[in-house]
DNA sequence: ACCTGAACACCGTTCAAGT
DNA sequence: ACCTGAACACCGTTCAAGT
């Protein structure tokens, strides 16, 4: 019986992501460096390196554990395609829950690779596969899965970026001069009321409403082909 | 007549911020650094720091300015506000074309501070005005503004990206191994000729297509108010 | 095979000191 | 008022050397 001379190794690149993840929900993407990781890890950072790439090859796979710790990797088709438009709601919005799940996950999925982040390719061709048995032809069935997609993109990274109206508003708050000074007063006012109203909402029902609003857009280009 | 002791500074705001846009059109966001900006401007790094307080302030002034540029600063609300639709189509196609006359122009806009790039404000308070009059009421008048906007947001990001067909078939080709190759082939085939028939269209076409689905998208939901 | 130590070429920012 | 020089606390990355 001979003895294996392989000894486990200190990281395993699993392991990496997760801390990668925790480091991301504590203390925000510009943070998560590899000097900070690697001292999570209790190792030095060029350790990194026999793992990975480089650094985007780290970050792209954070954003592939995103969609896939959230169940995006396993996407079924609608039952009945008449319900193309709600099976497409429910799947942008829970993309946009991956996202929300963690700090920064806006930013890190959308600025992933497309070929590495392959979770992102199957929801892109599921859709387009589901659009294009709905009635699309398959250049518009991609190009209104693209729609979809980009306006999750936009709409959580304002999210996340503090671009709610509840943290705008409080900053208009804490700031002694007006942050918005160098337009008309008026236009600060409506402004004012416009985030006011605002907040009557939650980010969730006002990316309901988008959503809904672009799906009703999209079945309604369906007819006119 | 005395003579005045000021002397013209080394630098001035305004050409800091055009220096910082010929950096960001040539070499991307990514090399456009304190350090860079003050070698163009033959001065110390440290000098920028009399004129701004940190280098958000400078890439919020960039995001001002590519706006303004743009003549964005001046909107005029549609004549006949019947046609709000196309008004608005006009307006969004000119913000993308405002963010892509730069280079990295939809990360430098879309990641500025809603206080200090405040052309950005006009065009949202603008556009809310135009869609309440329209028949909204303010609180959906102001929803569906970021729903255009933050598409707009979206499309351009990923469009500068690289994420545009183009590229990605290019990077297919390129490279020795199938970046998709964890997918299954089918999945692989389908994701080509989804790219091969995008290509087939222009990143302004796909845009526009996008943009009106959204807009006939609203206007259906004016009238279930 | 897997990791360390040391170095390289950078960052943004602060601050005393110069003019 | 406006800018420099020097420093601080970081970055990502490379690479010889260790085990």
């Amino acid at each position: 019986m001979k003895t294996r001379k392989t000894k486990t190794p200190h990281i395993q690149p699993e392991a990496v992501i997760k801390a990668a993840l925790e480091i991301l929900d504590a203390e925000g993407l510009e943070n998560v460096t590899l000097r900070r990781l690697a001292a999570k890890l209790n190792v030095q950072a060029p350790a990194l390196y026999w793992h990975f790439k480089d650094k985007s090859d780290i970050t792209d796979d954070m954003a592939q554990a995103i969609l896939k710790n959230a169940g995006l990797d396993s996407i079924t088709p609608p039952e009945d395609i008449n319900n193309w438009d709600s099976w497409l709601k429910d799947l942008m919005s829970s993309l946009r829950n991956a996202l929300t799940a963690h700090r920064d996950g806006g930013r890190v999925v959308a600025g992933a690779t497309f070929g590495r982040a392959y979770t992102l390719e199957k929801i892109v061709v599921s859709t387009t596969k589901v659009l294009e048995k709905a009635g699309f032809d398959r250049l518009h069935a991609s190009i209104a899965t693209s729609t979809a997609i980009d306006y999750v993109w936009g709409f959580v990274i304002e999210e996340q970026a503090g671009m709610a109206p509840q943290a705008f508003l409080s900053a208009v708050a804490q700031s002694g001069e007006n942050p918005v000074i160098q337009n008309t007063s008026e236009d600060d006012a409506y402004l004012t009321s416009i985030m006011d109203e605002y907040c009557k909402t939650t980010p969730t029902k006002a990316f309901d409403w988008g959503l809904q609003a672009i799906i009703t857009g999209l079945k309604s280009a369906i007819n006119k082909e």
